[in-house]
DNA sequence: TCTGGGGTCCTAGGACCC
DNA sequence: TCTGGGGTCCTAGGACCC
């Protein structure tokens, strides 16, 4: 078991709202919600993130926008400026970067090095990272929090236990004792429905789960039940590596209210295609599967897809089958709130291949 | 409470090939 | 007469992550 590693995992503390407030100083210590327009409470859409004063209202990420209204009606509701985030986090990502040359962007919002050949030991780990937390402060206005361990479950939950602008170090010796306390919702992977799964069999807690027998996790959940039982025990090999290769790109859109026109639909399909063709012709992408995506008003949600027998970047392509896909969905006397198209089965040019897309 | 938008990965069944 | 077996590709649905 290779647990000589010293890895960091470095994630930004709420960060769409910190960059609002970074950006708009009045808005500083007060509740700042990013995410759809509320529409005094009946706004359709989620909360995508929210400021820690926000959080003491009991507003959550992910939660319906209306929901968050009722529970602070006198917040700061901000529609998200990706564009905006996109530049702070390259900038900050910059500067981890120079820290090792072992770095992994895992998403906008945060990273893994591996620091391994970089300090002798924990405690100089720690150092480091009081360092770059610092930097990062100085230069973008933005805190952040850090976990360090001998793997990346270890590091990316330690940087989850002491928020914001918290540090924890689990040292090897220390992490059965950290893991075992820890709900299994908090390991990647375990979401609503596999806890709620778990807890009828009467596991709550990591060590619940670690005392469990790994043939009745695999019968259970598959080849997940065989990464269940190692993440118990606090093993994770995986590398920090930054190779990547995208596998599809698409746009969807909820419509504000419930539709039946079709001809808002096929609109809708072009303003999607036109909006992520120009993407795909800037990362020089060709594609040989395309899918739809419908969901009606009752949120039940089908997907149609298509794949040719070659390669192409024909946006025309894109659209005409796109519309034909959806079009058995269309005039059968159902609402529709969902359109997505997709792109998939991708090739991509050889300059690309080594570069880190993240949205 | 009424569920965004960008993605990834897994599963299961069917077609097809050798 | 009672139905091979392995591999790959495709489709559709679903869970999950940030």
């Amino acid at each position: 078991m290779v647990d000589n590693r010293i890895i960091m995992h470095i994630d930004m503390d709420a960060f769409f709202p910190s960059v609002e407030q970074r950006e708009h100083p009045e808005w500083r210590g007060k509740p700042v919600i990013v995410g759809a327009d509320p529409r005094e409470g009946k706004g359709r859409g989620v909360v995508a993130s929210c400021s820690y004063e926000a959080r003491e209202f009991g507003v959550r990420s992910a939660m319906p926008i209306s929901e968050a209204w009722k529970l602070c009606p006198q917040g700061i509701y901000v529609r998200p400026n990706f564009e905006l985030y996109e530049k702070v986090s390259y900038n900050i990502m910059s500067l981890i970067k120079k820290y090792s040359d072992k770095f992994e962007q895992v998403s906008i919002d945060e990273a893994f090095l591996d620091v391994t050949n970089k300090v002798k030991d924990y405690e100089e780990a720690e150092k480091l990272a009081e360092r770059i937390k610092k930097e990062i402060l100085n230069k973008e206005k933005i805190t952040c929090s850090v976990g360090i361990g001998p793997n990346k479950l270890i590091a990316k939950l330690a940087s989850d236990y002491k928020k914001p602008y918290g540090t924890t170090v689990v040292k090897p010796e220390d992490v059965k004792l950290f893991i075992s306390r820890l709900n299994v919702r908090k390991l990647p992977g375990i979401g609503p429905k596999t806890e709620s799964v778990l807890n009828k069999m009467g596991i709550k807690t990591v060590d619940d789960l670690a005392k469990v027998d790994v043939k009745i996790l695999v019968d259970t959940f598959g080849v997940f039940g065989y990464r269940m039982h190692e993440m118990s025990l606090g093993i994770d090999e995986s590398e920090v590596t930054e190779e990547y290769e995208i596998k599809s790109l698409g746009r969807e859109k909820t419509f504000e209210e419930d539709i039946d026109d079709p001809e808002i639909i096929f609109n809708t399909i072009d303003e999607l295609v036109d909006e992520f063709h120009e993407e795909l012709l800037a990362l020089d992408i060709q594609f040989k599967t395309i899918s739809i995506k419908i969901r009606f008003e009752n949120f039940e949600t089908h997907t149609r897809a298509r794949t040719f027998e070659f390669y192409t970047k024909d946006k025309k392509i894109i659209k005409d089958t796109a519309k034909e896909l959806v079009q058995p969905f269309l005039n059968i006397g159902r609402k529709i709130r969902l359109i997505g198209v997709r792109v998939s089965g991708l090739k991509l040019s050889e300059k690309q291949k080594t570069l880190k897309e993240i949205t």
